[in-house]
DNA sequence: AGCACGCCGACT
DNA sequence: GTCGGCGTGCTC
């Protein structure tokens, strides 16, 4: 027998199957999909199993199979053939491709401490008849017979000399069972009614003919309860179904939902569990235990059968485009690869699509669903907007108006939210008096402060140096930290607010396991009046008693320099308005901005998505970028920047040689052009048909795989180019 | 990734 | 003469 392996080393000169001989005691184990360990070398590897053979193509002497990592196959067909698609739709190495698909507990580079936990168990062994008992014995008999079976940590009051008698009697048998580190509080259960805007859309869901949906709901048009209806038509007919969420909006608030409807069904998949609960949960899944999975970017390669449904929620999120590293794969792309596979239909969820997702939503490739009215039969909160450049109008950071709801809010026992814009903002530290600006050594960056420990770091490759008083270059005390953080808003907050009871949350705050829910669950039973935080407040929390949301500074996302800043400033604010008056109140949502007049912000006035989407549309038409164009970025990088230039101009001339119908732009400075003493140039290709790309990339990225001194990474579509 | 091979410079 | 620098190529 000769098995061919894919090596585990994401290299691209040995992404390729090698073949291997196979003892004979261990054909029966090898299955296409299971991992071996295989000498490569001088090294042992692990590897997967790509196809199994009678005989060997190469001419050379082959190596045997050393052994079976696995008791059961990894990657099943499906996921096998999957991961070559996303290998010829990235152009990154197949390996990689597959070790995205699984926990970091079966990958072979650092995840191999990661282990199964078992529990011990006791239970009554068949026809046995009991001699006479003393008392602890008949205690722990009497207590298996009543339970049937049980585990070793409830017997922790009794000795284990006294089980090991009734187990040598034969009483007794001891046995192991794996020990999931996650485990679920059911709770009780009232279904909804729905409304017969959701009715509609469930039906033309399950009724319909496996397609692609969009939902363009306005916030808090009720559509997670849509999701979980739909769920639940697929899970009476024996189906299993994937829920992406972004990774901010997957809290444990929003996943006890589902589990409250579906119980120990679901599994959920968030970076706060720790990479053996990410284990056991993928385990679970494998096992059909469960049956409904929620998570992240990365649990749409959930090893599931038989898919009834995909449902990406908040569709728009960049948060399901990987861009850090290979593959760069979209997450909405691999749900519709699989869609195709199960047959199954594909729900897009969103109160502000994506302008590629309305686009293809308008021209038919998707069924537009609408829910155009809030399940509490209330309008939309009435927006304001404030001109912050009219100063004599506000107090430090609040204008009058913001301040004066606030305190009308606090007055009347209500909540509020409040949004501190950072994306795109950093917290940096600059001298008052000669403009001093600390940077980081290795990077082209500045640094950014951090006050918990004092410190300035590196948000690129981690540097950091201690805070000095004096300023470096004219010797003067006169550094200022320029950047407004959520501290200094709440500092400012207690003092004209001094007997609110105020919660920040931002990533300082929640970092610490569990806070994020705890801080949650406080604000929901009103231990505070005020949520000050960043983006992480803006996205599907629910607070029946917010009337008010006020957002700080509306404008920093909007100086972004990327093509999308209008659109996510869009639709950030417009999410995040939403979070007021959901319940029986209405809301009243405050932004403060000095760009009023910008349609990005003017737009949020009348939630108007609609005429948002077609003036943005104009606009990506003229200046021709997606959804009219396609764009793919080449990323060069290297230690020597001179190399990396001229490299990088042979490649644009190559490219307009090859592709003369596309439009080819660099090479050009990455916006941070230097990172841990990397120079990086990018050459982004506008294109409407890919015809021969794929062909020209692969040939670039060829030509260069064996020269140490330079990297080519591409990155189709990507989510932001800097 | 790791390791061998090989082709040039500068030492006991 | 030979030790060792790292560029190049290979791993079934």
């Amino acid at each position: 027998m000769v098995v061919g392996v894919l090596v585990e080393l994401s290299n691209k000169n040995i992404d390729r199957v090698f073949e291997y001989s196979v003892p004979e005691e261990l054909t029966s184990l090898m299955k296409v999909g299971i991992r071996v360990l295989v000498p490569f070398g001088k090294m042992e590897l692990e590897g997967f199993v790509l196809n199994i053979k009678n005989h060997k193509d190469t001419d050379k002497d082959l190596k045997e199979v050393i052994s079976v990592v696995d008791s059961s196959v990894v990657l099943n067909s499906e996921l096998l053939e999957l991961g070559k698609d996303i290998q010829k739709s990235t152009l990154s190495t197949l390996i990689s491709c597959y070790q995205v698909m699984l926990p970091k507990a079966l990958k072979a580079k650092n995840g191999s401490n990661v282990s199964i936990r078992f529990d011990t168990y006791y239970s009554l062994n068949d026809n046995i008849t009991f001699d006479k008992l003393n008392e602890t014995q008949e205690k722990i008999i009497n207590l298996v017979k009543e339970k049937g079976i049980v585990l070793k940590k409830e017997l922790a009051d009794i000795s284990i000399s006294s089980l090991n008698t009734l187990i040598r009697k034969g009483y007794l048998k001891e046995d192991k069972k794996e020990h999931y580190r996650v485990l679920y509080k059911e709770k009780e259960f009232v279904k909804k009614k729905l409304t017969s805007d959701q009715e509609s859309v469930v039906n033309s869901v399950i009724n319909g003919n496996n397609d692609t949906y969009l939902i363009y709901g306005v916030t808090g048009s009720g559509k997670t309860e849509v999701y979980m209806e739909i769920i639940d038509h697929y899970l009476k007919l024996g189906k299993t179904s994937i829920v992406l969420v972004p990774e901010i909006s997957l809290t444990p608030q929003m996943v006890n939902r589902f589990r409250e409807r579906f119980g120990d069904k679901i599994a959920a998949l968030h970076s706060a569990l720790s990479d053996g609960e990410k284990y056991d949960e993928w385990r679970r899944i494998y096992r059909g235990e469960a049956s409904i999975v929620i998570g992240a970017r990365s649990a749409i390669f959930a090893p599931l059968n038989d898919i009834g449904v995909i449902i990406i929620d908040e569709e728009h999120s960049d948060s399901y485009k990987q861009s850090d590293s290979n593959p760069r794969y979209n997450a909405k792309d691999i749900a519709l690869l699989r869609s195709k596979y199960h047959n199954c239909p594909v729900v897009l969820g969103s109160a502000t699509p994506s302008l590629e997702t309305m686009a293809r939503a308008k021209k038919g490739v998707f069924k537009l669903l609408e829910l155009p009215n809030r399940v509490n039969g209330k309008s939309l909160p009435k927006v304001s907007i404030i001109d912050m450049n009219e100063r004599k109008k506000s107090k430090g950071y609040f204008s009058f108006e913001l301040l004066n709801s606030i305190k009308d809010r606090l007055e009347k026992n209500e909540q509020i939210i409040l949004l501190l814009n950072r994306r795109g903002y950093s917290n940096f530290v600059t001298c008052k008096n000669c403009g001093y600006t600390f940077k980081c050594p290795n990077c082209d960056i500045t640094l950014t402060y951090h006050k918990s420990s004092n410190t300035l770091r590196c948000h690129y490759c981690g540097y950091g140096e201690k805070v000095y008083k004096k300023c470096p270059e004219c010797k003067e005390e006169s550094l200022s930290n320029l950047g407004v953080g959520t501290q200094k808003i709440e500092e400012e907050l207690n003092k004209l607010f001094p007997n609110s009871r105020i919660l920040r949350m931002d990533y300082d705050t929640t970092s610490r396991k569990g806070m994020h829910e705890e801080m949650i669950e406080e604000f929901k039973d009103h231990k505070y009046d005020i949520l000050l935080g960043t983006q992480m407040v803006a996205k599907g929390l629910d607070f029946s008693l917010v009337t008010l949301v006020g957002v700080i500074n509306a404008d920093t996302s909007l100086n972004i320099p990327d093509f999308r800043s209008s659109e996510n400033t869009f639709s950030l604010l417009s999410q995040v308005a939403g979070r007021s008056g959901r319940s029986e109140k209405t809301g009243e949502v405050i932004i403060q901005t000095f760009n009023p007049d910008h349609y990005a912000i003017d737009l949020v006035k009348t939630h108007n998505y609609l005429g948002f989407y077609e003036k943005e549309m104009n606009i990506r038409r003229m200046l021709k970028y997606p959804p009219y164009y396609y764009l793919c970025n080449i990323r060069v990088s290297g230690k020597d920047a001179d190399y990396i230039y001229t490299e990088s101009l042979k490649i644009k001339r190559s490219l307009d040689r090859n592709i003369p119908n596309d439009i080819v732009l660099g090479p050009s400075n990455s916006s941070v052009f230097r990172v841990n003493n990397i120079f990086r140039y990018n050459i982004i290709i506008k294109y409407k048909k890919d015809d021969d790309l794929y062909e020209i990339l692969n040939k670039i990225i060829e030509h260069y795989k064996t020269n140490s001194k330079i990297k080519v990474d591409i990155d189709f579509n990507p989510s932001q180019v800097l």
